[in-house]
DNA sequence: CGGCTTTACGAAATCGGTTTCGTTAACCTA
DNA sequence: TAGGTTAACGAAACCGATTTCGTAAAGCCG
């Protein structure tokens, strides 16, 4: 019965044998199933005997181990996150703070992060599916939502609990999804009334792919500002589809060249928004003077620039946290629908705006 | 028996039922324990009947469940990797391709990978102690290691399988480690090299915190280049404990200010180096004419500048492919000191370094 | 005060695997 | 050909929990 395989070995391990719960059950001369029973709070367990079963558990330390309530409960404690490796901004700078924000919120009531990532739809779809096979996972955090997302079809398929990190379907998000999301529209709403305040008249707008939900709901915002500003709508004003530096350099260049040219420019990410930058440097315009920017992210390089850039910033960390409290509840049994989460961005005023030079 | 409990309830679950390893023996018409003793190549089992399981069990699509397993062998098949909030540079835009990296060599093993993270070092220990104790992990990734780090002895003392990515210990790594590392120290002297076969004769050197056993290797690169080129060593023309873009710039600033400044300076990471293009625009000099730059890591922003950086780069998603391959492997029985690896980081060659100008 | 609920716990089955220990039949060997 | 191996599999224990079911004692009721 020797055994040849060649995968998988134990490695020495002297452990310092971990407390079980029939260890538990001899200290308090009781049985597992009465104390398993009076950890998870049923109700034909006295409440003398549950105060005390949990307090020599406290004193023993005893930790029940996840793996072995999984395989009567089917539940593992584990939070899981897909990246898509192919985003167009590779998360930037925020991925730290954010899984860092999962992590701490999660590790707080016991519950891990199990992460994996994509290529493709496809490889998104087979890596779920294994995750789940596999029982590693109890629900999903999605980052990054479309407008017609197709990973909430396929989980909800599923019957996998998720949360959505950004609304979907754009104006009416689906009634039954928890998700929680930054105010993308209210906030390009304000840059436009703030750059409205400085005496802009001309403002234009850059956004960023129109098949992604936010970058609909801060164009939104951008044409709602104009309305309550009074400004009248010019859709040669408004460009999407900018997605790196270059490209928002590109659009600053194209709407400079106007015959009527823009005197601030609204930017949907701050990424974009440094190509301003560089235009204005090749231009010999001063930023915040003869070019007013505002946009939105917060990124640690708008405030390295000459001068900072007036953005709204996002809270990557405490986004993972909520993410991972809101999915946290989920499992325990609330309803979906009922964890929805709206925040505001933080304006973060630097000496990219200003009045607008009088010609 | 009625159930209060008011924590983790079963959401409603119509699973389209596994195949468990009870079907498949049915199936075959063997028991569990020969089935199972067939998959994990047990010698006791006829190559026939071994070659038959594996054939029924991948037509019924059978695949175990990690944590029934690891009821029994202690091992879950998840590797662990704890990020370090606090890390001076927040692991800049690499993380995603890192991750990107372990995961989906993990993927290819049936690996999965769980994360936590950290905002000192006794959070980190009390979070591994809890991922170990709670058996959510087989063994670590460790990032960003330290000349002495205390993650190396900590780890140890628990038994606790392990890769590192960097080494340890300055000249002398400890020999019983698994690591992986990109040769900084090898980098560092083609750039001196590169910069000398221009002509440069004064090249100086601004490096990270001494306490980064990179930042040690790296420095070393830069000495022995300048030997090799029969250079003298100048102590005015090393700095070290430069972190970010604005001490790069501070750091070239104090260099430049000298009585005999240098022509180029060699950065220890890109980060840094970007502050070498706003002191030279502050004094109107033109990078890679009036002063050349060469550096390392490869960030997507120094090809954004003008002129883009010349750089080494560093390859973060076969890292993190590497790391994860070699832990598996550590955890399959074979022998950490034999698991290290070293590759060499790639030239991208910009318009940052050029021949020196005569004065 | 006898029967009927409750209350509070123990005994045992269960989850999906792995591993130990037998056991049978074929194969050697002397 | 009797006795000892060996090959190949089955039976059952086991891992650490949860959950179902059974049951003794206490409480209630008329």
């Amino acid at each position: 019965m020797e055994e040849i395989r060649d995968t998988d070995k134990k490695p020495s391990e002297p452990a310092p044998r971990r407390v079980r719960i029939s260890d538990l059950a001899q200290a308090l001369g009781l049985t597992k199933s009465t104390v398993s029973r009076a950890l998870n709070n049923y109700s034909d367990i006295s409440p003398e005997t549950r105060e005390r079963v949990a307090r020599v558990a406290a004193e023993m330390g005893y930790a029940p181990m996840p793996y072995a309530q999984a395989v009567r409960t089917g539940r593992v404690r584990a939070l899981g996150l897909v990246l898509e490796l192919d985003a167009p901004d590779r998360y930037g700078p925020f991925l730290t703070d954010f899984l860092g924000g999962i992590t701490q919120e999660a590790s707080l009531e016991g519950w891990t992060l199990t992460i994996a990532s994509s290529n493709s739809r496809e490889e998104m779809e087979d890596t779920v599916t294994r995750l789940l096979q596999e029982h590693k996972v109890d629900g999903f955090i999605l980052p990054r939502t479309q407008v017609v997302d197709p990973r909430v079809k396929f989980l909800q398929a599923k019957h996998v609990p998720f949360v959505l990190f950004g609304r979907t379907g754009h104006g009416q998000p689906d009634p039954g999804l928890s998700w929680y999301d930054v105010d993308g529209e209210g906030a390009m709403r304000a840059a436009v009334a703030r750059l409205a305040g400085f005496g802009h008249r001309r403002i234009a707008f850059a956004g960023s792919h129109a098949s992604y939900n936010f970058a609909l709901l801060r164009r939104d915002g951008y044409r709602e500002g104009l309305e309550e500003a009074g400004l009248p709508f010019d859709p040669a004003l408004e460009v999407m589809e900018i997605s790196d530096r270059s490209e928002g350099a590109q659009a600053a260049r194209d709407l400079l060249d106007l015959p009527d040219p823009p005197t601030a420019i609204v930017y949907s990410t701050d990424a974009t928004a440094l190509g301003a930058y560089d235009v204005a440097r090749e231009l010999g315009l001063t930023i915040g003077r003869d070019l007013s920017i505002i946009s939105y992210d917060g990124i640690p390089e708008g405030r390295m620039v000459d001068p900072p850039l007036t953005t709204f910033a996002v809270d990557s960390q405490h986004a993972g946290a909520r993410l991972a409290s809101l999915l946290i509840a989920q499992l325990r049994g609330a309803p979906p629908g009922e964890l929805t989460e709206l925040v505001a961005a933080q304006l973060e005023p630097g000496g990219s705006d200003g009045p607008p030079v009088d010609p």
